[in-house]
DNA sequence: TTCGCCCTACCAAGTGTTAGATAGGGGTTG
DNA sequence: CAACCCCTATCTAACACTTGGTAGGGCGAA
């Protein structure tokens, strides 16, 4: 069995903050959904802001690897900034899940200052990659690529939000259409 | 103390609910900050989610009026439009807060019905008002005005949510300032 | 034995909500 | 006029339940 009660605590405590949020998240519906007590999960973890600040960087640290994966393995960057709505996409997919950084953004005030940390960073790493892919593909100028990049992110993270007081995955396709119109999503 | 006491919880409760959403609302807090005691909320709502509801309904109500004045007293749709982000930019003045149907669309899984019916008239609110001005304005065809305003709502809310995560309102500026370069928002 | 992992059994604080009482004002009625 | 009753607005006190967190022990494997 080893430590990959570790890694079912992660990955549950992921599913619950993109529906519930940090608030909604609690030690007992946690540890239930992974078949263990609630006490136990103060064996992998110290606290909650200590659980919520590691499921939020492994957030991270999963979206930078798939966003990696997405440029290395697309044929140019204009095709790569394509598929970068369906990330978001697919959260909604997942039982109308948002963004775990878009719902503890709305939960600034009351988050643990280590929780907003890795929040922030994952909010980097997005707009970092954007910013990259907006330059390889020649549609920025490297002076305001990344004020570019922080709209996409934006405006897509905003999409997904509205999509989800839908619950309407279609209306998320709709407004990413939208953005292609208006030229702030390649086409 | 206040000679209306369901106004001062309505306006208390508005205040709290955009900073700390529908599930950091809670009654021992808002009593406090309105003067009275916890159970005598109960004697003007009939519940949490009856509160809710009508903090909502009063949300919407509230901006549908200023909608209506800004369209009103603008010279042209147009200048009406450009003003349309300062509503969203007043929130993040005001504390930092979130629009309160942003926060609430993030907490749709575990809002009662009867506050998400509100908060789904906020939307429509809006995207109703855009879509009137967009088209007065000739910016759109009245066949996909709506789809552009839904965009503008998205797009905008978007800005305000990732500005309030770095509690920073000149990213917000910025971001508007990108949507008004890419045409999305009037210059 | 020691250690990793998980357990039972708590606790204090906080949650929405209810019951029952109190004080004062405004009518209606004897 | 005065006695009565109801309504409004608030209170205190408690209920049942949930929350994050702690103390201490059991048990299998190295």
């Amino acid at each position: 069995m080893t430590t990959n009660s570790k890694e079912a605590i992660l990955a549950s405590a992921r599913q619950i903050a993109q529906s519930h949020g940090y608030s909604g998240l609690n030690f007992r519906d946690l540890a239930a959904q992974v078949g263990i007590k609630a006490a136990s999960i103060y064996h992998h973890f110290p606290s909650k802001a200590g659980l919520g600040a590691a499921v939020a960087r492994r957030y991270w640290e999963d979206t930078k690897s798939e966003l990696d994966t997405l440029f290395a393995d697309s044929r140019d960057p204009i095709s790569a900034l394509r598929e970068y709505p369906k990330i978001f996409r697919r959260s909604l997919e997942s039982d109308n899940r948002l963004c775990l950084c878009s719902f503890m953004s709305a939960e600034y005030d009351d988050l643990p200052h280590e929780v907003t940390v890795e929040v922030q960073t994952f909010a980097e790493i997005n707009v970092a990659w954007i910013s990259k892919a907006l330059v390889a593909a020649g549609a920025a100028r490297p002076e305001n690529s990344e004020a570019q990049a922080r709209a996409i992110f934006a405006a897509v993270a905003g999409a997904q939000l509205i999509a989800r007081s839908r619950s309407d995955i279609s209306m998320f396709d709709a407004l990413i259409e939208s953005y292609r119109a208006k030229g702030l999503l390649p086409d």
